[in-house]
DNA sequence: CGATCTTTTGAAAGCTTTCAATCCAAGTGG
DNA sequence: CCACTTGGATTGAAAGCTTTCAAAAGATCG
């Protein structure tokens, strides 16, 4: 997959906009549109599929899982928001997803309005929109990838290289990983059980790529090897 | 799912803009921007992953799979395109996926620089396009579900359904599905065998869901049976 | 330090894949 | 018009990987 990014890169990212105000307030142009701010504890629900959308949302703090389910509760979580995320960017009317804090969470609350003067009135802001959106798209379709044809070791691998790369985007150590989502909240992202998670972290570490200093910390030991097992170059 | 759409209902589509024009050209406000028109023979690509993106493409006519490959050569495809479907929209700088004809095809090629005029002077331009590019999201993350929870009969169920509700859409018989694309397609998009795909449309063919007239056309019997199956309501 | 929840590990079962063969439809040439 | 060829689709049997069921090991918290 694509790292570069010729397009975005002159571009003003949605951050830029929503960053600009003061603490609560959004700059448009010369005005400012009031934003208002919303706590969660561990394991509560922004929003549920079927709520009519009110506002977008941009993660201050914390992580949040976005997810599916079926009639009888199976789960698959489509994407795990982080700081700087934009939760309900995807605009249809209603929350086609459910949204649910994975710990403690702080979340700002751009009412729709906000989002369409924005739109409306800062050049821009609808380029900046168009190409978070679009990321997410390619970034959902590699995870099809995953999930239609990957084998639970390269799921794994693939996922921690996920984050690995995160840290480096965001200048934090890639080597040093911290999950904040549980092993069945792993499974319900790689279409696996808790087990073969389990189990598929133990032959990383045994292979001598990773270890795991708690199980919510990983240390990757070989990036390269990690990759190859990504992509089944390793078996 | 949700099919209902508060948002969108009251705003133009992408097609609204893109078909507006002559042929060969997109009205852009009292101006009109040039538009080239391509055809591909079957199983012909009209770009593949790294390419820079010059162009946004309308289909016109025919379908394309939007497909990406792991280094041994497995292949998951993301989507099938259908006439009026944009391929492309998602800019990101360069292609991150492969496009190729299933069949012969007639697409409309849309120079970036136009997209960019219509998006710059074209009210409710933006609008409709983050209205697609939302819509595709959506239904991307739903596919997710299929691939990473869903059985092999689960899945067959949920494609057909799929078609079928296209065919709704489009004022066709929801009940006479052509299928325009390969077993070997088919595996590819639900993550499958073509052998476990055959093998499922046997099951529902015994089930008396189905019926296959040719095996490239199902006929459903029972829409509500099928749609029992595709969400595992019915073993 | 016991109680509880999560994670890890083990063994058997199950579903999908793999390997192989047959069937079928469409196109070719005698 | 009918073998013959060819590529895709279907069906069968065995193998393989993940899941399920079960239990042990760890971690967290009052």
């Amino acid at each position: 997959m694509l790292t570069t990014n010729l397009n975005t890169a002159s571009t003003p990212s949605v951050a830029h906009f929503l960053n600009s105000g003061t603490p609560g307030q959004i700059k448009i142009g010369h005005s400012f549109t009031t934003t208002g701010e919303k706590a969660l504890e561990s394991h509560e629900h922004l929003f549920v599929a079927g709520d009519a959308q009110s506002h977008v949302y941009q993660i201050l703090e914390g992580v949040i899982s976005v997810y599916e389910l079926l009639p009888d509760g199976r789960r698959q979580i489509a994407t795990f928001c982080y700081p700087g995320d934009l939760i309900g960017a995807d605009r249809i009317g209603r929350f086609a997803h459910n949204a649910e804090s994975l710990c403690k969470v702080r979340v700002r609350c751009i009412p729709l309005k906000a989002m369409d003067r924005l739109i409306a009135t800062e050049p821009g802001f609808s380029q900046a929109l168009l190409n978070a959106l679009s990321t997410e798209l390619a970034e959902t379709r590699d995870q099809l990838l995953s999930l239609g044809r990957k084998s639970a070791r390269e799921k794994v691998a693939t996922f921690l290289l996920r984050i690995s790369r995160r840290n480096e985007r965001e200048g934090v150590d890639e080597t040093q990983l911290h999950l904040p989502m549980t092993r069945s909240e792993i499974a319900d992202y790689l279409g696996l059980t808790i087990e073969t998670v389990s189990r598929n972290f133990t032959k990383l570490k045994k292979a001598g790529v990773i270890s795991l200093p708690s199980s919510s910390q990983v240390e990757v030991h070989d990036l390269d090897r990690l990759e190859a097992f990504a992509d089944g170059g390793e078996h």
